[in-house]
DNA sequence: GCAGAGTTACTCGGATAGTTCTTGTCCGAGTGTGTTCGG
DNA sequence: CCGAACACACTCGGACAAGAACTATCCGAGTAACTCTGC
């Protein structure tokens, strides 16, 4: 019961584009190449960004990916929603329906209170994540590692890898 | 992605044992099928309870699981610990070491921006999470259906099932 | 020299296996109860 | 009649499979650039 590792590339690779104001996309190779991970694996979870309107894809030869918006328009939640699909993270099975004294008819989502108070958790988990852009992430790195900004662009649009 | 479906039956049976305040403890077998659940498998989940100090068991004839402590001082996070584990939703594989410039000596975990949001947030589901006690749920439920208690009482201490 | 068709190489995109985790099941160790036998 | 030893039935406890989800990989569809040929 932990999030998909996903998650975490993708949110990395997003403030690594962010950094690559050059307008020519980087590939999936590249963006794995920069942390050694599997390249055809990233390149399925850009996928899933791209297809929540995160990223934007060009195919063909210089072709890749790039940011489909601002960093300062893109939450936390928004890239994880993307990854890990929209559902909360408590489902409800309706146990009382299966009780003694349950409606089979009924629908107990809205009426349970442990469903209640889990919901209001995954609310507060959510709040939290939408409240943070990647804009602010990449204001507070740059403030504490000044050097990240060029570091980050000059390997990704070298072609020479280190 | 989701929550195992133990935190569910472990909340609602937590609620039925304290509604059951004899003294003589309730078998898993009966626990399951108060809701027909698989009984070997809900004995898993109790069993988790038990190591996590929630319930307390007694093996053979008369035996059962019975609430080790109040439901005043039993939080719902507590449950949720005991069947998921303590580990975060968020484990920081720390990319930045495999990255260019990155010290692969050094622990990234409190210095990465990701993971500091990603934790903060976690935090906030446990914070809800840990507000609520079984108690303050056991309440409400009385307070919109009052005949709850009693019937759970019934249904479970009679060994006739229904 | 220039335009255009053909070829090539490169990229994403979705379909395809391998691995880990959750779900579900089974049988044995241990215990209290009821019974039986002896005093 | 009373007590103790015995056998029994019941429960938890952990070990053992089945299924689903995540992880990882491969190859094809499509595109842009490059090349070569003819004018």
């Amino acid at each position: 019961m932990k999030l998909s590792q996903g998650v975490e590339w993708a949110l990395h690779t997003c403030l690594n584009l962010g950094w690559t104001e050059v307008d020519g996309a980087a590939t999936a190779s590249r963006l794995a190449a920069f942390y050694d991970l599997p390249p055809a694996y990233l390149n399925k979870q850009l996928q899933s960004l791209a297809k929540a309107g995160i990223l934007a894809s060009t195919p063909g030869p210089r072709g890749g990916f790039r940011l489909a918006r601002r960093l300062e328009d893109i939450s936390v939640l928004d890239v994880v929603v993307a990854i890990e699909g929209r559902g909360e993270l408590f489902e409800c099975a309706q146990l009382l329906r299966e009780g003694p004294g349950g409606d089979p008819g009924k629908d107990y989502r809205d009426s349970c209170e442990i469903a209640g108070v889990m919901s209001r958790a995954d609310l507060a988990w959510r709040r939290e994540l939408a409240g943070e852009t990647l804009a602010a992430i990449r204001d507070r790195v740059e403030a504490t590692h000044p050097g990240t900004p060029g570091r980050t662009r000059d390997w990704l649009t070298n072609v020479r890898r280190d």
